[in-house]
DNA sequence: CGGCGTGAAGTTTGCGCTAACGTCACACGG
DNA sequence: CCGTGTGACGTTAGCGCAAACTTCACGCCG
């Protein structure tokens, strides 16, 4: 069963080929007469003609195919983004090619390699660190790309990314509300950028409200996994002076934290509150419900990949080097105000 | 910036483009002497040669990618499934374009069509009806494909989906253990292959464990969603005999139930026990815990890639028609024993 | 010692498509 | 009445690659 070629409705209708490829392509169809076109047009339609867009991309060296990297699929933030940029590409007409690195530089790099052998033309990359050292060569090669969610250090490549520190800050505002004075941060892994932005953003919307934070209330997790999380929970709880607070810059960590907590006997958000960032779904089904900054998943998505089309359409003109988006807080049960002191008395007893 | 080429490299090292084609091709790399081999290979190193995979598949008909057709990538069910296709895809030089239908027909027609377009080398579905209409055309075009966790009524096309009627046995056996006997279904659409299969299921293991279910105690959900789940729930409870148990079709319908015992000022487990099938993600940490019938997603993606290979490499050779996973009932919190009478007490008053 | 098999390379072709270019007829203005 | 523009279509070339086919030299065997 051989696909039907243009040829074979030239053979059938008796023009040219080029004649049947003009009548079928939209923009070159005004230079045909009415009578072509429908007689073509029937035609493909009566033997079921399927452009064979690998023949045209070949020819036009645009394959109207988008590369997507991001670190994992099975991680809840990444779907919405994936269906935002589709959300943009489906109706233009493109597909996308979605790889997943695990946080592997050397996963990173050969399925850059991969999508540049598919000839993708652009890159939507949700999977960046700071220094990523494959993306010289993108820009080198010329290939439209920009980065979602997070962003790079030394680059003038586009970003789309969520508004972190003003995120950070009223989260901060509200523990502050609250009454809680000692708050700590478990803070992302420094290599990506949000994890040194919403650092950043911690101590400063600390030192705007008054509030000092020692070194050792700042736990760096090395990944964004609720393992670390807990780990980085169980550091900061068994301090001398437990913070009433933890503020921790996503919502896995949160999770951890959550689940630090409950192997303590503690209670959150009676003994220690706890704060997520990015608001995944079902969070509102886990108890005691977190409170966190919900992040425009979709929205990510969509501006990213408008972005990336201009980019590829214009390439000559320079796009916007950043998008911020709005973020927006969700409360939920997981803060309340601090037991005064009650954390204390409690736990000097039981931890060395 | 153009793309180095063969025809570069050919004409860097001296030798034809074919010479250079076969130098990089392992298979057919045999008929060269090793210094040709090593120089062309060193050459192709040097200049940073990435082999051009639509003008090769526009040669060999075969693009080495795959289509893979879910609802939505959003629903927790899919992003395991993809990264097990991919898992096996991925070391064969696979890549996968992901399209979403939402559930519409159109756009499944549509999205079909884009792959095919992109010539795709076979399509694993993920998102068909029982008598999904455009699998006849993908037949008749002798495209491989396969369906995953779902199954087509009237075909010999292979299918990887889970042991449904084992898992629904297992879960009934559970009920009737712990002391059910009125029990609930709450049935997925009658349009999808598990829909009716946990039906037939849930209506043979009642009957072989002695249990007899009215009618009544049989709602159908239009959609595989927490509304839908909420509004049959809801229909059962506000039966004159309300169900002790309800058993789900999926994790989604049993998280709808949820809302609804909740809505109506009931407990999980204590007045209704509630099931689940699937075991997504998050569920452990949501109260009372969803028990439920854990299906091997990874697994069944896996399977379905392997299948799809043999149908692309070996046509002649007829597949598996079907594969079963085996499912494993994961225990929680939302089952316990009936409180009996208790729950009709309560009702009567304030039901009418 | 001649023919022939074989190994190692080169030549050619064409996958399906698009875009640049060519042709031809007709209309229109000076 | 002829040149020239223009509209409508045909011709050609080539994107990058792989596979079929060709060439050529060498060695071996009868």
């Amino acid at each position: 069963m051989r696909a039907v070629t243009l040829k074979d409705i030239a053979r059938e209708t008796g023009f040219h080929v080029s004649t049947v490829s003009r009548a079928l392509d939209p923009r070159a169809r005004s230079a045909l007469t009415d009578e072509v076109v429908q007689k073509v047009a029937a035609a493909a339609e009566r033997m079921g003609y399927r452009p064979n867009r690998l023949a045209a991309g070949l020819r036009t060296k645009r394959t109207r195919t988008v590369g997507l990297v991001i670190p994992d699929i099975t991680n809840a933030l990444f779907p919405p983004i994936v269906r935002g940029v589709e959300s943009v590409l489906e109706p233009l007409d493109y597909v996308s090619i979605i790889v997943n690195t695990d946080s592997s530089r050397d996963r990173e790099r050969s399925q850059i390699g991969v999508l540049l052998e598919r000839g993708v033309d652009g890159i939507i990359h949700a999977a960046v660190e700071r220094d990523d050292p494959f993306i010289g060569d993108l820009e080198r090669q010329k290939v439209p790309f920009v980065t979602v969610n997070r962003a790079l250090d030394h680059s003038a490549a586009p970003a789309v990314v969520n508004d972190d520190a003003g995120g950070i800050r009223e989260m901060m505002k509200l523990l502050v509300e609250q009454g809680h004075r000692e708050i700590a941060h478990i803070a992302g892994p420094q290599r990506l950028s949000t994890g040194v932005e919403r650092l950043a953003a911690f101590r400063a919307a600390a030192e705007a409200f008054g509030i000092s934070v020692p070194e050792y209330y700042i736990q760096r997790s090395d990944l964004l996994v609720e393992t670390e999380g807990r780990r980085c929970a169980e550091a900061l709880l068994s301090l001398n002076r437990p913070p009433t607070a933890i503020l921790a810059a996503n919502d896995r960590l949160a999770l951890g934290a959550f689940e630090a907590i409950a192997d303590l006997g503690l209670d959150c958000p009676g003994d220690v509150s706890v704060t997520g960032f990015n608001d995944n779904e079902f969070l509102r089904l886990i108890p005691p419900g977190l409170t966190t900054v919900r992040v425009d998943k979709l929205g990510a998505g969509r501006r990213a990949a408008e972005v990336l089309i201009g980019l590829i359409d214009h390439p000559e003109t320079a796009p916007d080097p950043r998008t911020v988006l709005p973020v927006e807080l969700v409360r939920r049960g997981s803060v309340a105000p601090p037991r005064t002191g009650a954390l204390e008395a409690q736990k000097r007893p039981g931890v060395a």
